[in-house]
DNA sequence: CTATTTGTTTATCC
DNA sequence: AGGATAAACAAATA
């Protein structure tokens, strides 16, 4: 059990790619920025690269110059001088480092490296290759960044919005609607839990159930949740508060921070959920 | 050898 | 037609 634990709190906590680690993760490359990329190396065969134009990108990454990055949920865009765009999705165990070149200790699982001028690596790492690389080259970016949902975090995202979707969704438990990317972007799965706990909404009910009153708590939480995580998490890794599920979620025999009762996990709409029925009715 | 874990796509059923 | 659901994908670990 103390093996299952550890286990947990290593994979999971350290690896589970949602909103705010894919901005962690973006980042990491910023080293990378103003620098030129002299050379790319792939490992073609992986899935990773199951949907790019491997010569295209090849082709169009060398000699351009790294400007910035975005996220938009879960989706990570670096864009290149020369309207060359530059698509990660880290999947469920994706990473992106930068190291000297010097430094350069390649994993089995580093699937693509880009050498950049200066000496440095960008590297993206994933085990189980769920992640994917995509790559194009369009005045305004291409349409697997353009056509992206609006995020939660943005105006664009209003009550309204949500309110017809869970509507839509009337069958669905409010557990697999959270984890719609088309209307929650970012959201995955320990952040679903977490913001059915704040609402103090069981996962199970279907989304038409949800109250008016109750729809209001669960479109601030979205936001909340999402704009904490950032802060925390996205920008140097930091721990979240234990008032959060988060920190309770993982251990065996776990408790909730509000009523110290049994925390339960089971398995809904097919995921691994977490949640406090003393709290969460 | 089996069960489990992460996110998304695809297939299938209703 | 389109919503709901489950399997498939890869790899590591208990």
């Amino acid at each position: 059990m103390v093996g299952l634990v550890r286990y947990h709190q290593f994979i999971l906590l350290l690896h589970m790619p949602e909103l705010a680690e894919v901005e962690y993760y973006r980042k990491q490359w910023n080293p990378g920025i103003g620098q030129t990329v002299e050379r790319v190396e792939m490992n073609a065969k992986k899935r990773i690269f199951r949907e790019v134009d491997l010569v295209a990108l090849q082709q169009g990454l060398i000699g351009a110059v790294l400007v910035g990055s975005e996220t938009k949920g879960k989706q990570m865009c670096f864009r290149f001088k020369g309207h060359h765009y530059l698509g990660i999705h880290l999947g469920m165990t994706g990473k992106l480092r930068a190291e000297p070149i010097k430094l350069l200790n390649k994993d089995k699982h580093d699937h693509l490296v880009l050498y950049l001028t200066q000496q440095i690596t960008l590297v993206f790492n994933d085990p189980r290759m769920f992640g994917l690389v995509r790559y194009g080259q369009q005045s305004g970016g291409p349409s697997w960044w353009v056509d992206l949902p609006p995020e939660v975090l943005s105006d664009i995202f209003t009550f309204e919005r949500m309110d017809r979707f869970l509507d839509r969704r009337s069958k669905s438990s409010l557990k697999s609607v959270l984890l719609m990317q088309e209307m929650f972007p970012g959201v995955g799965n320990w952040m679903a839990d977490e913001i059915l706990y704040k609402c103090r909404i069981n996962p199970h009910r279907q989304s038409a159930s949800l109250s008016s009153k109750e729809r209001d708590s669960l479109f601030e939480t979205v936001k909340h949740v999402s704009s904490e995580a950032l802060r925390v998490i996205g920008i140097n890794w930091g721990e979240l508060p234990d008032s959060w599920l988060f920190n309770h979620r993982w251990k065996d025999g776990g408790v909730c921070p509000e009523t110290g009762c049994k925390l339960l996990r089971e398995k809904i709409g097919g995921r691994t959920t977490c949640w406090s029925p003393s709290w969460q009715g």
